[in-house]
DNA sequence: AAATCGATGCTCT
DNA sequence: GAGCATCGATTTT
């Protein structure tokens, strides 16, 4: 079984055509509709569900680059012993998450790397968004990843691109410099365009990754969201799954 | 499909 | 100096 279409954004498309040349004519570089502030004002967890089906878009070099978003975590603060802002923590590094819903929180990591969040409603709270469904752009997102791989390694497929909060990083040429602090509700660079409305049924519900570190009580809270049978995600958790009705 | 392991440097103690 | 909200390549089932 070969690339199976994903259910919510497979072939056929829509609002905007995957042609070379973007029709999109006026200074807002949006063929989507816009996500604006009340859209991200809400608490962590609903925003992190909620974020589901919206698409992720970003202008590199005049060119649109979409992805829709289908995999994230919630980040509390607060208690929350993974979180940067456990026991509100406040560091120059991650002075985004206590600003305005809908700044970008990019962070650099294991030296080579860099993760996205977004801030939420809530003191220290932010999504980190770790994967997408690859929807304009495909062509430079693998332009982008192959840079750093081995010319002998196999070509990437669409699933691979940006499936995991680095990878969509790379795809998309995202990095602390280019979009740490910005306001993801008026740039022209990054923004997030209004998608598809995920059915709570089809919303996975799992345990976080790469946190174990937090210890068992925290590493194993609820705080993942995916959506259900989506090639993209980057970890399944099948335990999880299986409380689905489907 | 899963396990293992090295890469590589920012951030905070 | 230790610890990473990871990835990619190689090796093993």
């Amino acid at each position: 079984m070969d690339d199976v279409v994903s259910p919510y954004f497979g072939g056929a498309d829509p609002k905007c055509s995957t042609e070379s040349s973007h029709s999109c004519s006026d200074e807002v570089p949006s063929c989507g509709k816009r996500l604006g502030k009340s859209f991200f004002d809400k608490e962590c967890t609903t925003l992190a569900k909620e974020l589901l089906g919206q698409v992720l878009a970003r202008k590199v070099n005049g060119v649109i680059l979409r992805g829709m978003i289908v995999e994230t975590e919630s980040y509390l603060g607060g208690n929350d012993v993974a979180s940067h802002s456990y026991n509100g923590k406040r560091t120059p590094r991650n002075e985004p998450m206590y600003m305005a819903p809908g700044t970008l929180y990019v962070y650099s990591i294991y030296g080579m790397y860099y993760c996205l969040n977004v801030s939420s409603q809530g003191e220290g709270s932010c999504v980190l968004i770790r994967s997408l469904e690859p929807v304009d752009g495909i062509d430079e997102m693998i332009a982008h990843r192959s840079v750093k791989r081995t010319s002998k390694s196999k070509p990437l497929k669409e699933h691979e691109l940006c499936n995991g909060p680095s990878k969509l990083c790379l795809a998309m040429n995202i990095s602390k410099d280019l979009c740490n602090k910005v306001d993801a509700t008026i740039s022209e660079e990054i923004w997030l365009e209004e998608g598809q409305s995920i059915p709570e049924g089809d919303i996975v519900i799992a345990k976080r990754i790469g946190i174990e570190s937090a210890g068992h009580e925290w590493a194993n809270k609820p705080l993942r969201y995916y959506v259900f049978k989506n090639k993209n995600v980057s970890v399944k958790d099948k335990k999880a799954e299986a409380s689905l009705s489907e």
